[in-house]
DNA sequence: ATTGAAAAATGACAAAGGTCATGTTTCAAA
DNA sequence: TTTGAAACATGACCTTTGTCATTTTTCAAT
């Protein structure tokens, strides 16, 4: 993990978050008031119907997100790291957090208070404005991926879901691992399956020599291959 | 439909949509350059990959708003009434519009143009928070779907839909038949299945009293029932 | 290095839901 | 009023996917 950064305006994350567009004195009533912190893997930053008292910056590490279902089933709905902010939506709303949010790895947050957060947003707009974008972006995905969930078989939605991950974590430095370790019953979260489901589709994948598995480590071999599966017209 | 308003500050819709919040100098502005208009059952306000101009902000009247899958089928993703704004996600985001979006019925629209509608949202801070509260809003109901979508069978949805149907629109003066009229098709769509599934689970709903069909007219008669088969617990 | 629990893998089977075919009804245009 | 296309309805069937049971592997704690 990368060393903890004094302040925010130094933050390597700075010009790479919803704060990229905020005015210099409101970053600084940021720094200021913000609180950082480090959550070890699989500690959770927040719980689904919690109150939220602020918003989490992540500075380093990664995050996910997700929802418990009706049955008491985890559903992943989106995976954060480094630049992303997390817990503004149930702010924004005025609601009980709707999601849990995890660490998958180490992780190094600052934790921004609800008032501070708010009160830069109503004066600053271009801030505002970033943060309308942030929220937009969002729902394009959510919309996009209820749309592939509603109309595409589980083959496709897992390779998908495999080329979504290399997008959001990328490769080590081999570049063919992804870089990040989920267990088969949390990709299969991911895509909104059984686990069962995703060890056999990654095991066709594997015998069509489009990814090599090796415990928690996937390698993308055939990244083309892959994106056919996935069927995308997008 | 009722009658057009002649300006924005008198609209019944101000204080019921995105624009509660905003500064008279602002709705003045908004009153100058909006055009207003009437679309025909089955009109299109605009299609999938088109660019955006502006917003359209309903009057009187119902929309659909709808992703076409990558085989061609139809995923409905929002329900409009009067009130609603529609086409900021593609103007926010810079975007596309990746929604079609379709009257339900003889619907008054006014279209205002992208400049100014971005240009307020930029000076007004009310406005622009009023507008993180619909997307957040719009976010949530989208994440929660999403998990229905992969977590619950079809009749559950089917009745989850029915009730959000009820929320979305109400019912008729009668008190218990939905007011709007959708094709089985479009049901389906709005499910996520195939419209011989939702046509026959609705025939079950009937058999079981839960509900009555005629035609396109569909009447809730047991909306403890509907929900108890919903099996929600939020 | 050992070991025990959790995760992964695999097979057998069942259930849900989609597809196709076909018949019936509705409803608007002629 | 007729009529023809579209929507609705229903049955038969089959594919996909989930569930359950069991075995194998992994990996961290001793």
């Amino acid at each position: 993990m990368h060393p903890s950064p004094s302040t925010c305006q130094q933050c390597a994350q700075r010009f790479n978050s919803v704060f990229c567009k905020a005015r210099e004195e409101h970053v600084e009533v940021i720094n200021d008031k913000k609180v950082c912190n480090i959550y070890k893997k699989g500690q959770l930053l927040f719980h689904e119907g919690a109150h939220p008292f602020g918003v989490f910056c992540i500075n380093d590490g990664k995050v996910k997100l997700s929802h418990q279902g009706d049955d008491g089933k985890e559903q992943i709905i989106r995976l954060l790291k480094a630049g992303d902010v997390l817990g503004y939506r149930a702010l924004l709303s005025g609601d009980r957090y709707s999601a849990s949010a995890v660490a998958l790895e180490d992780t190094q947050v600052c934790f921004i208070p609800k008032d501070v957060f708010i009160n830069v947003l109503q004066h600053d707009a271009g801030m505002a404005f970033e943060m309308m974008k942030v929220l937009s972006d969002e729902l394009h995905r959510s919309e996009i991926k209820l749309t592939h969930l509603a109309q595409k078989p589980i083959r496709e939605r897992l390779a998908e879901t495999l080329l979504f991950i290399k997008e959001t974590y990328g490769f080590e430095a081999d570049g063919i691992t992804l870089a990040v370790k989920l267990s088969r019953e949390e990709i299969a979260n991911l895509v909104g399956t059984a686990t069962e489901s995703t060890i056999r589709l990654l095991s066709e994948f594997k015998k069509d020599g489009m990814i090599e598995l090796d415990g928690k480590k996937i390698q993308i071999l055939k990244p083309k291959q892959l994106l056919a599966t996935a069927n995308l017209q997008d």
